[in-house]
DNA sequence: TTTTAATAACTGACTGGTCAGTTATTTAAT
DNA sequence: ATTAAATAACTGACCAGTCAGTTATTAAAA
């Protein structure tokens, strides 16, 4: 297949674009090592020549990959606290959040390169948890921090909270991306998710017990 | 290094365990492609050609290792379901259970194989699965079952609930195989694990509401 | 407008290195 | 002396990265 020459600045990043989401196809399905880059550039419609015109090497391709995908979510994640509302309405955005990147699945892909190339790309690692991670889990430590000082939530320590509010949406994320391809019964991710919110909603928020103190 | 011959059965099925410790040490590290067999042989003191003497090729020793692995695990995980305690004392086995897995780290490195390599080998995640998780949760939820059935236990879906109980234990093991191991902050299992349990007993556990009813 | 020169995008055959798997040889045990 | 365990040298398939050559597009000359 011949395809268009990109003259235009824009064409040129619509072509990267391509290879881009060629190579997160490829690297997410075979891990780096039995990742070909014949076939990143054959998906992507071009030679493997051309696809070196656009990035350096393998290991280069597959850094920018990482960074490309991660970075647009670093600031929606942590726009999340920004808001005055109750812990209630915090939790809800939450499932919402997380149903969302269930679905989106780039996240989840994301995720499953990180942990298979853990090993040979340690620094990726450090880099992948700083800008995601661990700041998804200091935003949601942190709205628990402020529903604690404002008695709207249970004592307990806000880290460990914030694990346990993610633990779900990991474990969702795997089965999605390991299991079900192979058969798995499929999860209802909203219903498991409001579960989820609504068992933690109910150990969390501390009630206003008025009524039943007039007793 | 020269290894001593392995004449009687029973040292070649101590070189055979050798090979294969030595063969999840690799796979754990590089993933499947990227693991070398000069390598495993190497680690387990021999050469290549006496790793070909045990193993016929690079994916027989690699499922090999998978079932190795995974087999004593399963009865010991559905052992849990066969005693008649309370649903506190079984969530309690459950925590201490847990903890010793990942403890261990055997079955979290195996899980992080499956992960890496789920792409390039679908019939070994369906065994995996089958032979594991499925298990697992299914006892998770027969438990949880019969507790409900007791009025021991609120109402929900059994199998929901099960995952919800074992989501923050897959969540520890990535976080101590992918994360810890590039600079993170180490988990506290125990501490998680119990306010995990705790928080779940506090939603689950239908108590006894005599002496109310008696106001 | 047509022709032609210059440029930049693109291609795929090739190279050099790597590694799974094989085999000829050595070594140890009986 | 015979058997079998172990080795290390070997082979060939595979693939990341290169580069000489091709083609589309633009620019300039006629």
């Amino acid at each position: 297949m011949k395809m268009k020459r990109a003259i235009q600045q824009q064409d040129k990043e619509t072509r990267k674009k391509n290879i881009l989401q060629s190579a997160l196809d490829v690297f997410f399905n075979k891990g780096f090592k039995a990742a070909k880059m014949d076939e990143i550039a054959s998906n992507a419609n071009i030679s493997k020549g051309t696809l070196y015109l656009y990035f350096s090497s393998k290991e280069q391709l597959f850094v920018e990959l990482i960074q490309q995908i991660a970075s647009p979510k670093v600031n929606q994640v942590e726009a999340m606290v920004n808001n005055d509302s109750t812990l209630e309405d915090k939790l809800n955005l939450f499932k919402q959040h997380a149903k969302n990147m269930l679905v989106d699945q780039q996240l989840p892909k994301l995720m499953k390169i990180i942990i298979s190339d853990s090993g040979a790309f340690p620094e990726l690692v450090t880099t992948y948890r700083e800008m995601i991670v661990d700041r998804a889990l200091k935003t949601m430590s942190q709205i628990i921090k402020r529903a604690q000082s404002n008695k709207e939530c249970r004592q307990g320590d806000p880290i460990e909270l914030a694990q346990l509010l993610v633990a779900p949406v990991i474990f969702s994320a795997i089965w999605r991306i390991v299991f079900e391809p192979s058969g798995a019964t499929k999860i209802n991710i909203d219903s498991l998710l409001a579960l989820h919110i609504n068992m933690l909603k109910q150990v969390l928020i501390v009630k206003d017990r008025v009524d039943e103190d007039a007793i």
